[in-house]
DNA sequence: TTGTAAGCGTTATCAT
DNA sequence: ATGATAACGCTTACAA
């Protein structure tokens, strides 16, 4: 910048204001071009560290995600993503699991991270001060502390068992993981409320926890397909473990939809890929993405202004019926 | 940092000295403890972009790929994340396409990041000068210029055609896309240089050129289906389109693998969730971000030393047979 | 409209 | 062994 300034034949700040500066355009026009012209002559690049420094602003977002292997969160990344690319901020990534989530949060605040978005972290388990002072917005964990982005779980959970119910089904299961993770919980509890509210219930023995992966899925099928009684469908926390459980049954010669009717919940690419092609709720993955990166941006931008949490209107869910669920048998 | 100088009783600097400090330890350990304890007091978390700022180096690294929805390159991320984590690097992620890869590239070195990993964006279409000056890995693009980590995709060609061959196919296609990813189309080589040598050739209704996804893989396949002579078996660039090209099948109700033998290339979760499971030939994507992390990161450690990039064995790959391969119809 | 001066939180180089 | 002092590249008053 230094040079930029020597080379157009005025100081360092005026540069400065040229480049970065504000619509406040208190420069003279002639000047302005032969600053623009310089820098552009010198392939001066500015430099977004110092910038921070004395702004205390990074234009970075950091996003907390648990497990990069499942598609659901690749796809919420990708959308936080895009929206940043857009504004001008960067993505720092952060893999959860092995490293606990506070690690990751000390090390984005070292970074002067302006914000953070977190999925699926539980960030009300965090110890209470690691996000203090951090503006945060939260996926799929509603919240009175921070910005949230929900999808309606609830919905969800009741979308399937009103599927499954009116397909015909009366004994009904659920896989799901043991997770305190707000959106598996909600989702179950949709479903459970809807049967209820019909007069039925899941049997203990027809609910089996497991870990919300597609070996989750395998494995607590193959328990369910070995037990006296079985349901004549399941509904799966999420589409991985319903991806799993289809492949149980497949291998299990228990043929899907007629022995066994399967839903899951994400709608995420591979459920489509598989035969019988899985049904399923479909969780916009990647516009919750998005959408926690645009409300955070927008708090960042607007600073200090209103504190109070605008209230997101749960993002809508949507059946996708397909072929993993049909009338149980026995049923015209 | 001030603060807890002042609350020790000695001089920032020396708290620099203490806190970040090299192993030079010329401080009196009475000093250090009382400073140490102080920083605990404080809650004080060292800046890492003012320490940038005056290092010039920010301690964290972009990753480019084109194209997040392949659970591929997820994997690849998940490898890059997990190495710089443990070497207390960020990683900033670019998701390519939509915005041209020099974007990306500019917006990491205005962040001063240290390096850069780069995969599948075709490094050397770049505008000559987009790197220059940047420490850069390369994922599977051979480069005399830059450090480069790559599997060994003729092997993987040849493993495809040598296990069609030795099922006694004797007609056999291939689907992959137009694009000058250099592993895409090394694999090809090495497919079509094995089949060449065992007197064989890929007829050129049989080369079907689509994008290198699933809907690609399925409008290939249709393509393929559609006529007048069909190949026994095909290999696809990546499982992403053979999975595709599974769909295909089933969906026009020709049996895989009695009528049509399908082997795709990458070995992702998803190859082994559909029914029948996808033959494959396995590249350790995790494996080849970590690696790509390390090279990259020993590189920045040792500085302007060894200017040579050393030469990394390619990586090796594995066929994983599976359900979807087997001897024509026809053949005993 | 432009230049000057101060300072952001560190590290690095010296004297002391 | 410790502490001034000068950067690092930039923004931001404020003075000219």
């Amino acid at each position: 910048m230094h040079d930029v300034a020597q080379m157009a034949g005025v100081s360092q700040p005026l540069v400065s204001q040229v480049i970065g500066g504000r619509p406040s355009v208190r420069v003279a026009e002639v000047t302005r071009q032969r600053i623009l012209r310089a820098a552009a002559d010198l392939g001066y690049q500015p430099n977004v560290v110092a910038r921070g420094l004395v702004q205390s602003r990074s234009y970075s977002l950091g996003v907390i995600v648990p497990d990069f292997a499942n598609p659901f969160f690749a796809d919420v990344v990708d959308g936080v993503e895009r929206v940043a690319t857009e504004e001008g901020y960067a993505v720092v990534l952060c893999n959860g699991l092995d490293v606990p989530a506070e690690t990751h949060v000390a090390s984005l605040r070292a970074r002067q991270i302006d914000g953070v978005i977190i999925d699926a972290i539980g960030a009300a388990s965090l110890p209470g001060d690691a996000l203090a002072g951090l503006n945060v917005a939260l996926i799929d964990e509603p919240s009175d502390m921070y910005l949230s982005v929900t999808s309606d779980a609830l919905g969800a959970g009741r979308l399937a068992a009103e599927h499954l119910l009116g397909l015909g089904h009366r004994v009904v299961g659920f896989l799901g993981p043991a997770s305190n993770y707000w959106a598996f919980r909600t989702r179950e509890r949709g479903f459970v409320q809807t049967l209820r509210a019909a007069g039925l219930r899941v049997a203990s023995d027809h609910l089996r926890r497991a870990p919300a992966t597609a070996a989750g899925g395998i494995s607590a099928m193959r328990t369910l397909l070995g037990q006296l009684t079985r349901p004549t469908a399941v509904f799966c926390a999420n589409d991985l473990m319903a991806l799993g459980a289809l492949k149980a049954c497949l291998t299990a010669r228990v043929r899907v939809p007629e022995e066994m009717s399967i839903i899951g919940c994400d709608d995420i690419d591979a459920a489509q890929l598989v035969t019988p092609e899985l049904t399923t709720v479909q969780i916009r993955a990647r516009e919750m993405g998005a959408r926690a990166a645009r409300v955070l941006i927008r708090r960042l931008q607007s600073e200090t202004k209103g504190t109070r949490p605008a209230a997101n209107s749960p993002l809508a869910v949507r059946l996708m019926v397909r072929r993993t669920t049909s009338v149980p048998r026995g049923v015209s």
